[in-house]
DNA sequence: GGGCATAGTTGTAGATTACAACCAAATAGT
DNA sequence: ACTATTTGGTTGTAATCTACAACTATGCCC
């Protein structure tokens, strides 16, 4: 049985505000922080993953390797992250983050956890948890549907917007 | 007394999946429809809102007022909107969906639904209502502590970021 | 060793966005 | 009424993010 077309539509106006109110987010945010947004999420990937190399970071971040090595490039400039030979495949690299890499994601932590404790702060407090729950349930739930989808619908898109 | 840094912190992990889940969707879902993203967006502002001038469209999705421009001028040049001078305002332009704008929009509603449909036909039956309820209070949230923040650190991002 | 797969880089180009400078119409101040 | 300011939009310019295609170099299989 299909779930009714009112919930469909709540859900989608609601992720309409989302996504606008994310983008806003991110470009303030991030940008606060002297790395780019892009940067800023590959910063913060490869500090969650540990030393990592570009392919799999690309594929964490959904992003084309071109993409994902001039992303590097930026940070590697800046000297946040280095790239090492791999020990085991001369084709593949090691990112790392360097010394500076981890104080930046440390002030990036520090600005983030500040904006999303107001919004949490804003919030009655018997519906935190409940909140915070509730963006869980609902980033698995995106997760989910888009593997269940086939993984990537992305790629081809240029040719199809013609 | 304020949130626990616990709850922050899986909040902001959600967040970011949310981020770059929404980031994939968006281009998947409004590119296989004729239109840009960033088009897409402005053509359900419009149809939701009715006739509009650019000011209250660039207002709505906190966008300057010159990519609002531009934003219209594809629309306008695909047909699928429509600028009359506004009756009241010499300076003003009133936007209109054409038939052909509707039509679109209608595509496009149909293929979100499809896809956010099958998001929540994922989730077990007795979760959905909460999903849904969620993911509004989350929007909400997040409107509300942007506006509580000032509206727009929006704006002078450019500069911050040198 | 030859052929194919994989990791990354570089060339190119489209999309999205903002700021600044501008024009034209409207509104306020005197 | 006439100037000055504000407001709605457009155009010039530029940064960022992204992907696809072509290419190099390395690894792996038979």
């Amino acid at each position: 049985m299909s779930t009714p077309l009112r919930d469909v539509r709540r859900l989608r106006a609601a992720i309409r505000v989302l996504e606008r109110e994310l983008a806003l987010d991110l470009r303030s945010q991030t940008s606060c922080c002297g790395v780019t947004t892009a940067q800023c999420h590959l910063l913060l990937e490869i500090d969650r993953r540990g030393p990592a190399t570009g392919g799999e970071l690309a594929l964490a971040l959904s992003l084309d390797k071109s993409t994902l090595s001039r992303t590097l490039d930026g940070l590697a400039e800046a000297r946040l992250v280095a790239r090492e030979p791999h020990p085991e495949d001369g084709r593949a690299q090691r990112v790392t983050l360097t010394a500076a890499g981890r104080e930046a994601v440390e002030r990036i932590d520090l600005a983030c956890d500040g904006d999303y404790r107001a919004l949490l702060d804003g919030v009655a407090p018997g519906h935190r948890q409940r909140l915070v729950a509730a963006a869980e349930e609902l980033a698995e739930a995106m997760r989910q549907a888009r593997q269940a989808r086939g993984g990537d619908r992305r790629g081809k898109l240029r040719k199809a917007a013609r």
